[in-house]
DNA sequence: CACCAGGCAAGTA
DNA sequence: TACTTGCATGGT
């Protein structure tokens, strides 16, 4: 069986386990792309608090968050922690956005998805994983969406080595994988429903969740069954 | 009390 | 280049 029939085999039995994901949760490209930001290292709870924050300000569009000062921003999304480095990216992001397309995010998101990763990169306060969730998520461009779950998990399956660096990761999936815009949002969406169940305990157990039993106390057992 | 959450940039050696 | 630290709220 070769890899890419491997991650297919474990997509499916994410799915069985977790079902749909429905992901990304926001309405809108716009609301994608600042949940995106918010996200950063922050539970999505704590995200929604400050789009909700963000709405209620009247202040939801590209314009209206061009136009607030920054420490208004800043308290508006207090919940989402990192609220003064968030406000700077923010405001990082909605200055490229009215530079290079003025404020017509349409235009943005038409530009060619590895064209627009590059520029995206060279935003400060936007890394490879917000990049590339902006362009699976809000653009669908098909492009796999790398976290700390994903590696801890493939790693502990031996598909990459325990230091692989973000883009070796990328590079297994989209290597692997059919390029399909609908496959990479799900599967990012489980990886991220299962390593919230993952073990996180020292010494890890190589094979986490398949043998997650090896920690007596873990609570959230998951059984995938895999049969290989 | 400690540790984590859908990261990233900047500083140090 | 390879590590380390700052950022900060809210949940468990």
């Amino acid at each position: 069986m070769g890899k890419g029939e491997h991650l297919l085999k474990i997509y499916h039995s994410f799915f069985e386990r977790f079902g749909p994901q429905h992901w990304w949760p926001g309405d809108t490209p716009f609301e994608v792309i600042i949940g995106a930001i918010l996200t950063q290292n922050t539970s999505w709870k704590n995200v929604e608090r400050a789009i909700n924050s963000l709405k209620a300000s009247g202040r939801f569009t590209p314009k209206g968050l061009y136009d607030t000062p920054i420490d208004i921003l800043a308290q508006l999304i207090r919940s989402s922690g990192y609220f003064n480095i968030k406000a700077r990216r923010l405001k990082n992001f909605l200055f490229f956005l009215f530079n290079e397309y003025e404020g017509d995010l349409g235009a943005m998101l038409k530009e060619d998805g590895l064209k627009l990763r590059d520029k995206l990169l060279k935003v400060n306060g936007l890394g490879p994983e917000t990049a590339d969730s902006i362009l699976l998520y809000a653009a669908g461009f098909p492009i796999f969406v790398v976290d700390a779950y994903t590696k801890r998990i493939f790693s502990r399956h031996g598909y990459i080595k325990g230091d692989a660096d973000y883009h070796q990761t990328q590079t297994l999936f989209m290597e692997s994988l059919p390029k399909n815009e609908d496959l990479y949002n799900e599967y990012h969406a489980l990886i991220v429903r299962v390593g919230k169940d993952l073990c996180k305990k020292k010494p890890l157990c190589r094979i986490c969740p398949i043998e997650y039993d090896l920690h007596k106390k873990a609570k959230n057992v998951i059984k995938v069954g895999y049969d290989w």
